[in-house]
DNA sequence: AACGGTATCAAACTGTTGTTTTAATCACAA
DNA sequence: TTGTGATTAAAACAACAGTTTGATACCGTT
């Protein structure tokens, strides 16, 4: 239990990990079957139980190891465009969030491991939620409020940020959908740029409808507008 | 094999066909299991081989069923609304996807089965895409196309559908997220309603954002804009 | 009443999957 | 070298899930 991941030579316990995170992206952590795990990290398959004593302990480990470098990206973001334009803000969050969603490196592994929980919870949800999930919100939801201002009311805002959330993770969980509706769309950085900047225009447009809308109408009888019947 | 329901005293078959849909809507397809469904049904567990063949099997059985109403259902709502304004069509469109989405009457049971293809894909996956998400698809992008004129690129009305789509699907997959970023929120008729409302104006503004910067900005430098750095 | 087909049921079967066991191997300190 | 604890390996175990079997009940027909 010394030096997790060396490099070239990593021990059983570092492939494991290794593998296991590769493997519950991929498939999630219910279909995720420990003796495909073993088998790409090359090992035996008493050693998941010996190291981490069962299924649900490995993948306890992937989170724990992944958070790390994951949390420090998260944290280094959030500071690091406090001093924008909130569209400039926005544009950042967008484009980091679908980064981590969408791209293939092991860096980005925990992004996917956390859409997988929204989709498809464990018993690490609550985990994931407030480790990563609450906090991310909570920073779309700073950029978002200070877009709109003070006047409208906080589930204008809770609903555009779900709205932006949506948007991204969609081309995530829905890989084999988007892949039939644009077979062009291959998820690499091209596309994720292309795509962050149409997310962006789309959720600014959508913010801005919302505050006009929200400004001129009535609250609580829907107003009769041109486009109704 | 008469009749498939009655109404009252379903033969076995039915039971099974009706028990294996809420399962299957519930849990998915993998995750679900034989005996949970014969359980429910009231039923022995040979019987979904006897009547079906296989698990698959009764899964195609419930698909093949719920497949007929929501198709005219599909069919008469893209005729009901050819007459509106585009927004207003958009504004069918999200209502009538979210509450397939998300009512949970049995009447609406395809609209989940959908759902969970999309992220979930199962053999029936290409069945179903040409079956349903296609032509929801095609749809969706004439409203969007009618709104957006015909300069703009099918790539941008392919987004704008994305985005529309994947705001809603948002509320289905991830209920456990939005139960937590939004307790209130409980899947009733007037929440659906106003969350149709606040898709509609969000996706409203966005498109019209996209066609707005879309004729004034440059196409392949990205345009250097007051919300940079 | 006897027959034939359909449906149902309890029980067993089969393959899969997470886990455990037991022995062998290795690293290293005494 | 010897002993000790950590690690690995092969095999077996137990629980589970989909499927099959063989017997039995049901029901309309001859």
């Amino acid at each position: 239990m010394n030096m997790l991941f060396d490099d070239q030579q990593l021990d059983t316990r570092a492939r494991l990990v290794k593998a296991a995170a590769a493997i519950f992206v991929e498939q999630g952590f219910g279909a995720a079957k420990v003796r495909d795990i073993v088998a790409r990290a090359d090992a035996n398959i008493a050693a998941v139980n010996y190291h981490f004593g069962s299924k649900e302990g490995l993948y306890a480990a992937v989170i724990q190891y992944h958070s790390a470098q994951a949390m420090e990206n998260l944290s280094q973001q959030v500071t690091g465009s406090r001093r924008r334009v909130p569209a400039a803000q926005l544009r950042d969050f967008v484009r980091t969030f679908l980064q981590r969603l969408l791209t293939d490196t092991p860096q980005f592994t925990m992004g996917k491991l956390v859409a997988r929980e929204m989709v498809e919870p464990t018993a690490a949800f609550n985990l994931i939620m407030e480790k990563f999930v609450l906090p991310q919100y909570h920073a779309l939801r700073a950029i978002i409020r200070s877009m709109v201002g003070a006047a409208p009311p906080e589930e204008l805002v809770r609903r555009c940020c779900l709205s932006v959330v949506g948007q991204c993770l969609y081309y995530q969980s829905a890989r084999q959908v988007v892949s039939v509706l644009d077979p062009e769309f291959d998820y690499g950085e091209k596309d994720i740029d292309r795509l962050a900047e149409h997310i962006v225009a789309f959720s600014l447009g959508g913010v801005h409808q919302l505050v006009r809308s929200g400004t001129t109408a009535a609250r609580k009888p829907r107003p009769a507008r041109a486009d109704d019947r």
